[in-house]
DNA sequence: ACGCTTACTGTAAACGCTTACGTCATCATA
DNA sequence: TATGATGACGTAAGCGTTTACAGTAAGCGT
C-alpha cells in the first residue's frame, strides 16, 4: 500500500501520453490545432490518470479567472432567489464560475479584497459597496455592473434595474383612473433603497400627471416590511387622516397593511384599496388578491451577466438597462375577480 | 500618460517596503513574527500601491483555496434562500469563500471538473452528484458533505439532514390522536426525492403505531408541487375513495389540496383535514391557515458546513446529523384558531 | 528540385505567491 | 567565555499551468 499518491498533473498526462505539457494544454484547451490521434491519446491517458487540472495554475498562468463574482449585503428577501437564479444561468453559460461575497450591510471601507485579480469582473447588487470603492475598481477599468442602483452622478458604471417609477406610475394611475381613488397613501422603503424612491417618484408623477395634491402625512414608512407597515398604517388611522388607498411600496408591506384594515374594521377594497409591488407568490393567495407590480427579477440577473460578459471582452455596453414590469392586476384595487 | 500600470505585485511591496517577499507574505498571512515596525512598513507598502495579492498564486504556492463549494441541481424552491443563507454565514465565518455550482438535474456521470483540487470542500445538497462520482471523490479522501440525503450504503460521507420521519410521524399521529382521523391520504414527493420517503416512512410508521392499515391507494404522487397535488387529489374524489385527512408531502402540494377540495365543496379542516411540511411563508395566510411541521432548513446549511470544515481539519465528524422538526399546529388539522 | 507555406509539436519562460532552509544577531545559560 | 536557543529576516525553490517562440516535416506551385 503506497502512500496516498500526489494527485497528477499535466506532466504525468504528458509523459503518459508521450507528448508534451504544451500539447496536453492544447487539448484540453483546445487552443490550437492537435492531430486527432495524438488528442484522442491525450484524452485516454486524461482519464485514466483521473487528471483535473489545477484552476489556480490556470488562472495564475492565464491571468483570468474564469470567474465572476457578486456581491451583495444579504440573502433574503423573496425575490433573492430569482435573482440568483438568472445571474447563475447567465455565469454558467457564459462559461463563468460563480463567487459569492457577502458584505456586512453597512458598507464601510473595508478594504475589500475580493475582485480586482480574483474575478474577472464583479456584479454589485444595490449599495453592498461603498462609492469609494466603486470609483476606486472603476478608475483601475476593472469590470463592474451595478444591479438595482442607478447611477451616482458621474460614475460610469453600467446598470441594470427595473423600471420601479414607471410600474409605481401606471399601478397608482390605475388606482386614480379606474377606481376614482384620489387620497393614496404611501410607504416608503428603507431609507436610501434605491428601488423605493423610484417607486416615490412614480407615485408623485402619477399623482401629478392627473392634478391631484400631494399630501406628505399620506407619505410615511413602510420600511417594505409586513410589521412596520402595518404600524404606521395604524397610525394614520389613529391620526385620523383621510385616504381611499394604499399603494404599499412593495408586497411584504401590503400585508401589513391588510392586517391594519382588516383589524380596524375596514374594508378592502370597498373602503380602502391597497396595491403592492413584486408580486410575491403570496399575492395571488391572500384575500382579496393583490393587485401589484410583477418585475423580471430573474431577467436583471441574467442582463447583468451579459453586460458584465461584454464590459470584460471589451464590447460595448448599455449604460443603462431599465427591465419593464408589468401590471398584475387582481382584487385588491377594487376591479372585479378572476379577470 | 503612461500605459494602464500593470497591477503591483508582492515584489513590489517587497522593494518600496525595503524587505523581502518573504516577509511581505509573512504580515499578510501574519504566519511568523515580524517585527512591529517593519511590519508597519510593509503594510504601509500595501496600502500606497493599492496591493491586491492574487489569490490564484496564493492558492498555487500554499495548496490551499480556502474556498468551499456547493453544489446542487437548482436554484429553486421556498427553502432554497434559508439554505443558502445558513452556508454563506457559516462559510464566511470559517474564513472561506463560497463558489457556488448547479448542474443539470439529472446527475450524470458528467467529469465533473469541479471539485479536486479547485475547493478544499464540497457541500452536495440532495443528488445532485452521482453516486459514482461521490465514490471516487469519497475514496480520494476529498472532504464531502452531503446536505438532505442520507446514507448510501457503504458511503462514509457525513451528512446532514432534518428529521423528516420523525416529523411526519408526529404530523399523522396528530392527525390520528388529535382529531381521530383514520384514512388518511399521503402525497408523495418527487420520485427518488429522500425528503420525501423519509416523510413516508413516518407516514406509516404513525398508521402502524396506532394500528391503523395502510391503504395504499391512498397513497400518490404530489410531487411536491400545487398542480400535480391538485390533481391527484381531484382523482382521488372522482374515483369515490374516502379519506378524512391528507397529509401533502409539503406545503405547495398542500395548498394543491385545498384548491381541489374547496372546488368539490369539501370543507377544511371538517370533511378533511390537511396538513403540509415545510412551513412556507403561505401557510400561515391562507385560509384555513396550515398545519405543517417546521425545519431548520437556514441551520442545516450551517451545520454542513461546520462538518466539513472539521473534516478539511482532520477533525472527527458527525456521520449523520439529524436536525429536529417542530410541529406548527394551526386550524387546517381541526384545531381551533388562535393557538 | 526548390523555396514557401502550413500544420503540428516541443522548449522553456513566465505567472505571483508561499515556505523550507539558512544566516546572522542577540541573549540567557553554564 | 563558549554554547546553544531563539527571533527576525532573506534566498530561492517550487506550485501546475499557459503560451511565445522555435523547430520540423509535409505539401504545393513552378
Amino acid at each position: 500500500m503506497r502512500p496516498v499518491a500526489k494527485s497528477p498533473t499535466i506532466i504525468d498526462v504528458a509523459r503518459l501520453a508521450g507528448v508534451s505539457t504544451a500539447t496536453v494544454s492544447r487539448v484540453i484547451n483546445g487552443t490550437s490545432a492537435v492531430v486527432p490521434e495524438t488528442a484522442e491519446r491525450v484524452r485516454l491517458a486524461i482519464q485514466e490518470l483521473r487528471f483535473v487540472p489545477r484552476s489556480a495554475a490556470q488562472v495564475l498562468a492565464s491571468r483570468k479567472t474564469n470567474t465572476l463574482g457578486l456581491i451583495l449585503t444579504e440573502i433574503r428577501g423573496a425575490f433573492f432567489p430569482h435573482l440568483l437564479r438568472g445571474v447563475e444561468a447567465a455565469t454558467r453559460a457564459a462559461g463563468y464560475q460563480l463567487l459569492i461575497y457577502t458584505v456586512s450591510d453597512i458598507p464601510a471601507d473595508r478594504p475589500t479584497l475580493l475582485g480586482e485579480h480574483n474575478t474577472d469582473g464583479l456584479l454589485v447588487f444595490t449599495s453592498s459597496l461603498s462609492l469609494n470603492e466603486l470609483q476606486r475598481l472603476s478608475a483601475t477599468g476593472f469590470p463592474l455592473v451595478l444591479m438595482h442602483q442607478t447611477p451616482s452622478d458621474g460614475l460610469e458604471i453600467p446598470m441594470v434595474t427595473i423600471e420601479n417609477k414607471d410600474g409605481a406610475e401606471r399601478l397608482v394611475s390605475h388606482l386614480i383612473e379606474s377606481h376614482g381613488r384620489r387620497r393614496i397613501v404611501f410607504l416608503r422603503g428603507p431609507a436610501g433603497h434605491e428601488d423605493s424612491a423610484w417607486r416615490e417618484r412614480g407615485y408623485r408623477e402619477a399623482l401629478a400627471a392627473h392634478g391631484l395634491p400631494v399630501d406628505e402625512r399620506l407619505i410615511t414608512l413602510g420600511d417594505f416590511d409586513e410589521v412596520t407597515a402595518g404600524a404606521s398604517l395604524q397610525r394614520l388611522l389613529q391620526a385620523g387622516i383621510d385616504f381611499d388607498a394604499v399603494f404599499a411600496g412593495d408586497d411584504d408591506s401590503a400585508i401589513g397593511v391588510f392586517r391594519a384594515l382588516k383589524a380596524a374594521g375596514r374594508s378592502i377594497p370597498q373602503d380602502v384599496a391597497v396595491v403592492g409591488f413584486d408580486d410575491v407568490q403570496l399575492a395571488s393567495y391572500i384575500t382579496p388578491t393583490l393587485t401589484t407590480v410583477r418585475a423580471p427579477i430573474e431577467e436583471v440577473g441574467r442582463e447583468a451577466v451579459r453586460q458584465l460578459k461584454r464590459l470584460i471582452d471589451g464590447q460595448p455596453v448599455e449604460p443603462l438597462t431599465l427591465l419593464p414590469t408589468e401590471l398584475v392586476i387582481r382584487e385588491s384595487c377594487g376591479c372585479p375577480a378572476g379577470h
